[in-house]
DNA sequence: TACGATACGGAACTATGATTCCGTTTGTCA
DNA sequence: TGACAAACGGAATCATAGTTCCGTATCGTA
């Protein structure tokens, strides 16, 4: 349980490079495919073999977990900016949702680990959903007090809400819009005008 | 093109009571795996070989969509139930739409069927969305005249946030309440006390 | 009851795709 | 530049799960 001070072991030039091309790689095939994307298409789009692929990473999951959690820090990067954004409150959130749905669109395999699929892709990206949920907090509590946002709204409805957003987002069929489906779920945020009462 | 009057041959008895039987037995194990349930498994819950199960349905594929169609049948008819309804017309429509997610809640392979995995299982249920839409539209168009519900809503909205409801149904990870889901769903399609000028 | 048609069971076959293995190549350093 | 460790490539391996096949069992009928 102690942790050995991850030395991690200084690389060979080449290994390096490969390194990055991989991730280049199985991000187009990731994005594109999502948990279906298949190592040898990897290995081929990022111009190596499958055993240098492996060599990097031990696993398919490791290497979609990787790039999710990626795709997570940009999400914390464009909320925590949003932090310093002094526009009306729920403004500021709504256009953090709408950012990071944009960018979400464009990876099915981010899309697939907000939906939950893949336990260990979940758990993956804890520390990255920590920090967004926390930023979400702070920014719905500003919502809140300008009186714009439900008072019932906590932090932990938003991923709820996006994944729902993600699903839309997943699905082919005529009359599925994520951007409609999205502004409806951030209507859903909004206070009621006459609504005080709420209990 | 034409179609050649579907006549069903008349199964032995034996081979009806199997059809039966693996209906059944299917259902537990696509409610519980949805598209990852086994063929073997669907036959050793229903008591039967494989061999069995392929010659009542030619593919996996073809079982799950009848299953599925027939959930979907049961949503139509809970649905042309609420037809009859005379209470406030917002609350009939969000009363199918809260028992009709109580059932999809416990089916796995409907949950995803409506989330649009697997195109053949959505064309399958073509018949059924399509009666479902235009009930639909009609419970819409009640609550909208009764100035309960947002003008700008249509019965293709509906399928899209059952989509998103199904992706909270199928997470796992603490703060998902499809339930929850459902009522920010539900409100998202409520009229704005003043609202009226939404252009 | 005997016969032929139907239906059954489950072992065997296949296809797919992740992962491993090992002979070859390349980078680093003395 | 030579030696050796590190890294590479990709054929081979392994596992899983859908589907097929065919010898056997059962049903319906004369």
């Amino acid at each position: 349980m102690n942790t050995p001070i991850e030395t991690k072991p200084i690389l060979r030039a080449d290994a390096r490079r490969n390194h990055e091309k991989i991730i280049d790689g199985a991000r187009q095939v990731f994005a594109r495919n999502g948990a279906l994307a298949q190592m040898e298409d990897v290995a081929r789009v990022s111009g190596v073999g499958v055993g240098t692929v492996y060599r990097h990473f031990p696993t398919k999951e490791a290497l979609m977990t990787e790039l999710v959690r990626r795709s997570f820090e940009a999400f914390v990067q464009i909320a925590r900016g949003a932090l310093a954004d002094d526009g009306e409150p729920f403004d500021v959130l709504a256009g953090v949702l709408r950012r990071n749905s944009e960018l979400i669109a464009g990876d099915a395999a981010v899309q697939q680990a907000i939906m939950g699929a893949g336990p260990e892709v979940w758990a993956g990206t804890e520390p990255e959903r920590q920090q967004l949920g926390e930023i979400s907090h702070t920014l719905i509590e500003r919502a809140q007090h300008a009186g714009a946002m439900r008072a019932d709204i906590g932090a932990e409805d938003i991923p709820m809400l996006m994944c729902g957003v993600c699903a839309t987002m997943r699905h082919t069929a005529p009359g599925f819009d994520w951007r409609r489906h999205l502004e409806l779920a951030i209507d859903s945020l909004r206070a009621r005008p006459s609504a005080e009462e709420k209990r």
